[in-house]
DNA sequence: AGGCAATACTG
DNA sequence: CAGTAT
DNA sequence: GCCT
């Protein structure tokens, strides 16, 4: 073992000095000469840079084509063919050891392919004792199951074995690298050698002695079946407009070396490592916090399909998507997110950032557990509430809200569901009420909410609260503010005697959590408090430019409650397109940069992955943080075909009662368009009879339009 | 009296 | 399939 | 709980 990284290291510097008598630079001398993450100061850094593994490797391919077009390497290419997944359990910066065997494996003759995607890679080959969850959570794994078993998981030893028994060192003409790919041997070139021949390579046993991980001990031997979770066919959308989607066949299918994942080439290839546009995000140079989607690739990206093009759309909403187009625009967004949130701040006014969560947390929770009824905690707004007319009542109805949260019966579900909404009415209700009939008046308030109002109005009391505020209720809303705990675990959980997050903590009455639910307690106050509009504006400048170095073409837009502008943000979502009209799609983007995200700490937990990355149309849902000093925070990602970025932007930014007012108007909205014509099982609505046929998708516009809504910037889509 | 959005992941 | 989440 |  000492002896490889001898080895690996030797020929780190042999190869660099070589490199650099030829007076070109070398990835690491390259890298050396990298501006830093986070070096506002601008002074030069006298140690050596920090680069990702992911820099590394691919600046080691672009030396990789400079060596091929000036002379080859004496060293022996035994590893050609192999293209080589490294993980070295470095996780932020490539360790001197990462790089020094990244180059060893060019200098053999192997490609180092920066990023875990099974339909590229013929081999993993780890650190000798590779910690299994941190390299599952950088490869986007549920378990080391998933990989495919073609592909042998094998230590360090594994490559080094080769070298010193290879049986032929001469390097074979060399026409083909791909094929030989799955033998996966390093252990001479026999493999290669024999190639297309008339045998099959011998299979190599001696990758079980290199195994990474036990559980894959025979990996890379047996023949390639795919382990991948089947998922149930997605429904084509029947205006065809899905061109662009992979069949089930072709995702299924044996990696093939020539038409790797659509993008897979900007990963692998030449990637240009454009320093300023990758380490710049926390300079203030990109976005200020108030201009979400601007970035120099913004007007390239709209490829005359932007999501909100149309005559009618309003400079600020040009803003959104184009914000380079007005410098004036930015000002404009700016100041009315400013003013909204002076206005209405505290998001209580949309249903999709309910703030409250499990109130009475407080009481469990001795960190910064915020009184979800503000909702504030942390931004900047001096002035909270008040100016809503009414907002005593409000507060009333909220709690009363809450406590019904806590039962099971679905008739206090959907208790909760016109609580909300005659709370959300009362929100824009301008003038203060005055009697029953007024109250009554307003639309979602019937006689039972009206009476309640009186109530609080007279008494400033509800003295419902009061008998419905019990023990188990307030233990169970606090229970439910883990995440990924609903009312039924926070039941049973109470049934069995906890009252506390500490007695969770404790696994009091002997209750389990699922690993979700283990995160989602460990992060509680951090998961249920907002962060500041600006901190999710960090956030996606940050990720933005790492996406588009993986695809420069990358549609990326951030949605949500930031779209709309609101001061302070529950949580991130991100939804990710890219236009086909070039051929290739985002098809592959999401599993790369999941990776690259984990590598530079800024995804920290995964709470769901899709059930595959083969798919155009993924959800990932997460944890993530701007800097190690930071709270977690959650965040989504959304990958949607081209053409139903509208529709997923319209469904992700829009509320609920858009969906409520297509289907009152016998069409059917969800993330993947406008639908008319749906026909569903009266019994179980869940079942589609028809599926109908898509009206609209492509841009927000359009399905706005049909649905008659006249346009609404995002920040002023509280309510239909 | 019956609807109240629609859909994906987890175990 | 039930539970949870968005 | 409210609305149709």
């Amino acid at each position: 073992m000492s002896s490889s990284v001898t080895i690996a290291e030797a020929s780190t510097s042999s190869s660099s000095k070589a490199a650099m008598t030829r007076g070109k630079k070398t990835a690491a001398a390259e890298a050396k000469s990298a501006p830093v993450k986070k070096d506002k100061s601008g002074k030069k850094k006298k140690k050596r840079e920090l680069v990702t593994p992911l820099e590394y490797a691919q600046r080691l391919q672009e030396r990789l084509l400079e060596m091929a077009a000036t002379r080859k390497s004496h060293a022996s290419p035994y590893l050609r063919g192999k293209r080589i997944f490294y993980y070295g359990g470095d996780m932020q910066y490539a360790s001197e050891e990462t790089r020094g065997r990244m180059d060893y494996i060019i200098k053999h003759g192997g490609t180092v392919v920066p990023t875990y995607d099974p339909a590229v890679i013929t081999h993993i080959v780890t650190t000798d004792n590779p910690p299994k969850y941190p390299f599952l959570r950088l490869c986007s794994l549920r378990s080391l199951k998933e990989i495919p078993d073609h592909i042998p998981t094998v230590k360090w030893s594994w490559v080094i074995s080769g070298a010193s028994r290879r049986v032929n060192p001469t390097a074979s003409s060399g026409k083909d690298a791909g094929k030989a790919g799955h033998t996966g041997n390093p252990d001479g070139d026999t493999a290669e050698q024999i190639e297309d021949a008339s045998s099959p390579p011998p299979v190599d046993f001696k990758l079980m002695f290199h195994a990474a991980f036990k559980e894959r001990l025979d990996a890379g031997i047996t023949p390639y079946i795919s382990k991948a979770r089947p998922k149930p066919q997605k429904v084509m959308d029947p205006a065809g407009h899905d061109h662009s989607r992979v069949t089930p066949s072709e995702k299924g299918s044996r990696p093939n070396n020539s038409e790797i994942s659509a993008i897979s080439e900007f990963t692998l290839d030449r990637i240009e490592p454009k320093e300023s546009e990758i380490r710049d995000f926390d300079s203030s140079s990109l976005l200020t916090d108030r201009i979400p989607g601007h970035s120099r690739f913004s007007s390239k990206l709209q490829d005359g399909a932007p999501v909100a093009g149309s005559s009618r759309e309003s400079a600020a909403s040009r803003t959104l998507n184009n914000p380079e187009l007005d410098p004036l625009a930015s000002f404009y967004e700016q100041a009315r997110a400013e003013k909204e949130a002076d206005n209405l701040q505290s998001s209580l006014s949309s249903d999709e950032e309910q703030d409250e969560g499990a109130d009475s947390g407080g009481k469990c929770v001795p960190e910064h557990a915020v009184s979800r009824k503000r909702g504030f905690l942390c931004d900047s707004k001096p002035d909270e509430h008040t100016d809503c007319a009414n907002q005593d009542v409000i507060d009333k109805l909220q709690e009363l809200k809450i406590l019904h949260k806590a039962k099971l019966s679905a008739e206090d579900n959907w208790r909760v569901y016109a609580y909300d909404k005659a709370i959300r009415a009362l929100r824009s209700y301008p003038t203060r009420i005055r009697s029953y009939e007024e109250a009554r008046a307003i639309r979602g308030v019937g006689d039972k909410t009206a009476q309640k109002i009186i109530e609080i109005l007279q008494t400033g009391n509800l003295r419902r609260i009061g008998y419905e505020k019990t023990e188990d209720v307030e233990a169970i809303n606090t229970f439910q503010g883990i995440y990924g705990v609903g009312r039924h675990t926070a039941f049973k959980w109470y049934a069995n005697g906890c009252r506390t997050l500490d007695d969770v903590r404790a696994r009091k009455g002997g209750i389990r959590l699922s690993p979700c639910q283990e995160i989602g307690l460990k992060y509680y106050s951090d998961i249920n408090s907002r962060m500041p509009r600006s901190e999710a504006a960090d956030i996606f400048n940050m990720i933005k430019p790492i996406a588009l170095s993986i695809d420069p073409k990358l549609f990326i837009e951030i949605m949500g409650s930031y779209r709309r502008g609101k001061a302070d943000c529950g949580d991130i979502d991100i939804l990710i397109s890219r236009p086909p009209n070039d051929g290739k799609t985002h098809q592959g983007v999401l599993r790369k940069l999941l990776g690259e995200l984990h590598r530079r700490g800024i995804l920290t937990e995964d709470l769901s992955l899709p059930d595959s990355f083969d798919d155009l149309e993924l959800v990932y849902r997460g944890l993530c943080r701007r800097d190690s000093s930071s709270l977690r925070r959650r965040i989504d990602f959304l990958t949607v075909p081209y053409a139903s970025r509208g529709a997923a932007l319209l469904y992700y930014t829009f509320n609920r009662s858009l969906r409520l007012k297509a289907n009152k108007m016998g069409y059917s909205l969800n993330q993947r368009g406008l639908f008319q014509g749906v026909i569903r099982n009266p019994s179980n609505r869940l079942e589609k009879l028809d599926d109908g046929t898509m009206v609209a998708s492509e841009t927000e516009e359009e399905i706005l339009r049909i649905l008659g809504v006249p346009w609404q910037e995002p920040h002023e889509r509280i309510r239909g």
